[in-house]
DNA sequence: TATGTGACATCAA
DNA sequence: CTTGATGCCACAT
């Protein structure tokens, strides 16, 4: 695979594995930052999906928070929009958080090798 | 250069 | 159970 990260690794990583999310999965903004192996950081993660409106390939929708709450719902373009695209791949979504959340949770540094 | 903010996570009280 | 504080890193002003 071609790397794209040079030097801002950080943005680069966090797109190229969140882009790796299978369909009906989702993972959280912790488990990505631990996989980049800074556990705290997950604040950049939620940076790096701030910026990933402009950046293509980016399901920013399967990410959540360790809880499995739509915490960034408001930062799409409806307040719906999440949860709708994460329903229509099958995650169900009830008051902002994912049902099953745990049966679903990808983790990168278990499932991705 | 310094300060504040944020789609988080974790711990202490 | 809830609330507050701290760490982390990038970005905006």
């Amino acid at each position: 695979m071609t790397n794209i990260f040079n030097k801002s690794d950080f943005f680069n990583k966090v797109y190229s594995i969140v882009s790796k999310i299978p369909y009906g999965r989702v993972t959280t903004y912790g488990a990505i930052a631990n996989y980049l192996g800074s556990k705290k950081s997950a604040r950049v993660v939620g940076w790096a999906m701030n910026a990933s409106h402009i950046t293509e390939g980016v399901p920013a929708h399967r990410v959540v928070n360790r809880i499995g709450l739509l915490t960034g719902k408001k930062h799409f373009f409806g307040i719906n929009l999440m949860k709708q695209l994460l329903e229509s791949e099958g995650v169900k979504v009830e008051n902002d958080q994912v049902v099953n959340f745990k049966n679903i949770f990808w983790d990168p540094s278990l499932e991705l090798q």
